[in-house]
DNA sequence: CCCTGATTCGC
DNA sequence: GCGAATCAGG
């Protein structure tokens, strides 16, 4: 027979030391060596439990496993479709920040700080980017129907 | 580094 | 349902 560690005695006294304001440590420990600290945690959770949320921002996933190893996302310029129909982008970075000038394009291409780290340098077309680049970096979304009129001077106000 | 509670997920 | 793992904050 596999009974449950949580008793009905168990859930009694640790719902009332729960409401004492004792520690899930301390209650873990009161309840036998059966019951760890977080099984106490884990059994408030499940029976609703919790003590005042003391109105903590959910700032992130958390929780076992929930991203184990995928912690770091690589954030490199993503290349949409966009730039297959686009004038040629260079293969390699044909100039440095260090040589970069004005007229050049300033993609950047590999790892800032590594000593492959380098600028596109064509011709640029648009602002700071060559065409291809520029198609890539200047994609401009569209506009919410609230932000169209924020910008036209309209703003929401209901007063 | 110790502790706290909170949260998620594989079991 | 259970609780270890892992989080943020003190």
């Amino acid at each position: 027979m596999s009974a449950s560690v949580w008793t009905v005695e168990r859930i009694r006294r640790l719902i009332a030391l729960w409401g004492e304001g004792r520690t899930a440590a301390a209650i873990a420990d009161r309840l036998g060596p059966e019951i760890s600290r977080c099984a106490v945690l884990g059994k408030v959770h499940r029976l609703g439990l919790v003590r005042a949320a003391p109105a903590r921002p959910p700032s992130r996933p958390r929780g076992a496993s929930a991203f184990p190893k995928r912690r770091f996302q690589q954030v490199a310029p993503s290349r949409p479709a966009s730039q297959v129909s686009s004038p040629a982008a260079p293969e390699r970075p044909e100039a440095t920040v260090l040589s970069v000038r004005r007229g050049q394009c300033r993609w950047p291409y590999g790892t800032p700080g590594s000593v492959d780290f380098g600028l596109c340098g064509h011709a640029v077309a648009r602002g700071a980017f060559c065409a291809a680049h520029a198609a890539i970096g200047y994609q401009t979304r569209p506009m919410s129907a609230e932000g169209l009129m924020r910008l036209a001077g309209f703003g929401h106000d209901p007063s």
